[in-house]
DNA sequence: GCAATATTTAGGAAATTGCTTAATTATATA
DNA sequence: TATATAATTAAGCAATTTCCTAAATATTGC
């Protein structure tokens, strides 16, 4: 797991927005790009450092490409993190 | 708490490296700096950054600047990100 | 006060980031 | 095929970051 690109991904206002969003389910670039102020290229290169640091899948599905979070990925990063911090896990996998 | 800036202030590796070792103890600048193969000023610069994050303190003691984890921070940052993760917190309150 | 030590601040070069517009790729439909 | 739509990639620019050296500040001990 790449960490500094974790940390990298996340040190950004916009990247983490669209954690958040994509959190509520997996959304198209294109309904993504409704919810911010800036081009779609603009957006195109969060996707690729969110991508790069493997914290979101890609789809396409016809013209339209899919975003979701990937969640595996999404529970090492809690974990690394938690263990950066020295937080003990909680001890029940209630998933 | 300024979330951003605790982003920021981690998505660099040596202030992660910084923390690591606040982590065993606390430590004043020069002996922070044996470790890391850059100038005091370079590593002054990080410091002030993990300062802005408020996730480290300094004490003056003669001397020295002896810098330690802010652990009430640290505790809130694991907090925070749990949160945004969306993961549960332990149960446990065993410290 | 003066010199030595510890750390920060100032100023600047090189690399990175975040954004833009324009061009390109991929798909769908007529 | 031609055309429209969705999204990415390319090229370029301003702001920021990271590091350096040199100068400034703070403290200790003579």
């Amino acid at each position: 797991m790449k960490q500094q690109a974790v940390f990298k991904a996340m040190a950004d206002p916009t990247r983490r927005a669209i954690l958040k969003r994509l959190q509520a389910g997996a959304l198209t670039a294109g309904e993504l790009g409704a919810h911010f102020d800036m081009t779609g290229a603009a957006l195109s290169h969060h996707f690729a450092v969110l991508k790069q640091a493997d914290l979101v899948r890609t789809e396409r599905r016809g013209q339209f490409i899919v975003y979701s979070l990937n969640s595996t990925v999404m529970e090492d990063v809690a974990r690394m993190l938690m263990d950066f911090l020295q937080i003990k896990p909680s001890t029940g996998g209630d998933s």
